[in-house]
DNA sequence: ATGGCTCTCGCGGAGAGA
């Protein structure tokens, strides 16, 4: 089974282009963030048509979640409990009555100084509360996280400590997100590799090799110990036939 | 130091993103 996470900024702007990544990969499970989309112009037609039912939890112009899936889907939570004023940034599912999959869009924060950032960590906060809440066994928690982990998952490596992103407050929140007995997959199985899943639009980041490393897929220990690979899908960060790419790659692992 | 690009809303240019 492969499953994927993707901010697609924007899902009017990238609708072609995430149908043609749907053909070429043929993920089973997507989760996707900032749709910026309300749930009622959601295109669920054109989706069965290629296969994938959604469950889909948007709001006008900012923010949006959604999960495609090729296995049937149930819809156990939309919204952060608590948080619900923050946006529309995060959605568990149950996929085929097996796999629980949340997807989330963390929020951003602005700035150190920023109101933004304070409610960001009391965001974080609500998502450790929220999961504690939950079974999660057998379960998925992938998304945005708008947390650079370590120095090796930013371009700017320790230079950048400190930073919006970066900071120790930031990263504790992270490290107690994975304490509630999640795995990172891509840095439990590649765990001195740099690589990235964000680069800025400007100034030729992509190319010059910018980036941090802040889209996860995190997964429980039955998730973890069935993996095969785990994948920064960069091809898709690239323009396609003249169809502008999200500024994030989609991050893609397979799971036995 | 800042902006560099792209998105949405809505029809100009501002705000957000990371």
């Amino acid at each position: 089974m492969k499953i994927a996470t993707w901010n697609i900024n924007g899902f009017a702007a990238r609708l072609d282009f995430l149908k043609r990544w749907l053909q070429d990969r043929q993920p089973d499970v997507v989760g996707l963030q900032e749709l910026k989309l309300i749930d009622d112009a959601f295109p669920h037609e054109e989706f069965r048509e290629l296969g994938y039912e959604a469950i889909t939890h948007g709001q006008k112009a900012w923010n949006g979640v959604a999960v495609l899936s090729r296995l049937p889907l149930e819809i156990l939570q939309t919204g952060l409990p608590g948080h619900e004023e923050a946006g529309a940034r995060l959605l568990t599912v149950m996929v085929d009555g097996d796999l629980e999959f949340t997807t989330v869009y963390c929020p951003n924060g602005k700035s150190v100084e920023h109101a933004d950032y304070a409610a960001k960590l009391a965001w974080f906060d609500g998502l450790i509360e929220y999961w504690q809440s939950r079974d999660g066994a057998n379960a998925v928690l992938c998304g945005d996280f708008n947390i650079v982990h370590t120095a090796l998952d930013s371009w700017r490596g320790a230079a950048a400590d400190g930073d919006i992103f970066h900071t120790q407050e930031e990263r504790a929140r992270l490290q107690a997100v994975l304490d509630l007995g999640l795995n990172d997959l891509y840095r439990d199985r590649h765990p001195d590799e740099q690589t990235f899943s964000w680069w800025d639009y400007r100034g030729g980041s992509c190319h010059r090799g910018h980036g941090l490393r802040i889209d996860l897929i995190l997964g429980s220990d039955a998730v973890r110990d069935s993996l095969l690979q785990v994948a920064t899908d960069r091809d898709y960060r690239k323009k396609q036939d003249g169809m502008t790419a999200s500024d994030h790659a989609p991050v893609i692992a397979e799971l036995a």
